[in-house]
DNA sequence: GTCTTAATCCTTACGATGTAAAGTTTGCAA
DNA sequence: TTGCAAACTTTACATCGTAAGGATTAAGAC
């Protein structure tokens, strides 16, 4: 923690922690990697050898923002009285992620990380929410012994549901005090549905 | 047209519809307006005698996208059966879009262009096919006697979807060959679990 | 304790970008 | 014809990502 070292000792996590701020608060242009070597106190050049360019170092924050989400989404959803509404509960917890952290979500969702060879830590720490929804979804289906829509159809429609309400919200098209509510309502919509839906 | 002489005459539009080649093409960094400039075959600084900025000429290309998006809508409506069928088909269509112009509705969803005063243009173009949504739902809500949901908390919530469909699919979180009937499907139960919902 | 080595960090440099300032060319109106 | 405004160019600057190579230091071997 002494400043004044040459050697920074924590820069990697340092970067992660600083880019983390600039984000929420300039923007996601206003993230350089200069820009995150100044705040931290270290030269232009340093960041390079912890990330081996800026797509690896804002990666790392989007991991970091999966695994806040994954932890969130693990709190919320065993408190639920019944899968019907974990699944919806978790719609609404979704939504407020996205707007407690705009430029976050907004960059966990960047396309520049597709490439999953290069973003395997990325994309294994994604797949955790994933995986936790859809487990949820099975359980749902199964304990209404609904055979459609498949459990992994199912997860994807509230899911996307949610992703759409949240983002639509971050992009002022759409009241975001409301936005929670409104994604858990529609989740309930949804999966009224499909319980309706079945039985004739 | 003569392409040799000092005044283009036709810059403005030239550059947009260079943009909009560009963009899906190289993708959204790939378009700068200096590379744009010289894709039309002209100085760097010509595009300022046209645009303030560069934010002004992308809001330009996303007014062309939303302008093209309403022609869509209008078109696909017309020929649905009914209500219920003619939402879902809408939603379906949304998505089409979306993939069909991956990188322009990304533009047209931009956050950049948030101030109502300054884009005034693409604020107008944007409003037409929420109009014509909200416009659907009411109809829908009014013939099946539906007190709930509001017009416009429907009107999100469908849009909501087939906007989360559809970025989803754009990001490789989703098959893109059945994302436009997951919004079918998916818009049908929501609007299922509406009928059904109120009765009980 | 000294030496070696590898990790960490710095300096310098290049090309690209957005855009500010000021000059040039051209069409059109008086 | 003259004059002016609009369209376009040239030049210049700050900032960005990043490539290449040099300086500093921590950690282990002897």
């Amino acid at each position: 923690m002494d400043k004044k070292s040459y050697h920074h000792g924590e820069l990697r996590a340092a970067l992660i922690h600083a880019a983390l701020d600039m984000l929420e608060q300039d923007g996601p242009d206003g993230l350089s990697l200069r820009g995150l070597a100044r705040a931290v106190g270290v030269s232009s050049m340093a960041p390079y050898h912890h990330f081996a360019d800026r797509a690896e170092l804002l990666a790392a924050v989007a991991t970091e923002g999966f695994e806040r989400l994954q932890i969130r989404k693990q709190d919320i959803q065993a408190i639920q009285p019944s899968l019907r509404e974990a699944l919806a509960a978790g719609g609404a917890n979704y939504v407020r992620f996205i707007l407690d952290n705009p430029n976050l979500y907004r960059l966990m969702r960047s396309k520049e990380f597709s490439d999953r060879h290069r973003f395997s830590a990325l994309h294994r720490a994604a797949s955790a929410p994933a995986a936790t929804l859809l487990d949820l979804m099975a359980r749902f289906l199964d304990e209404q012994s609904l055979s459609s829509p498949s459990p992994i159809e199912g997860a994807q429609l509230l899911w996307a549901l949610s992703h759409g309400i949240g983002t639509l919200a971050l992009e002022g098209q759409m009241r975001a005090d409301i936005a929670p509510d409104l994604a858990y309502q529609g989740s309930l919509a949804m999966i009224d549905g499909w319980i309706a839906g079945l039985k004739g």
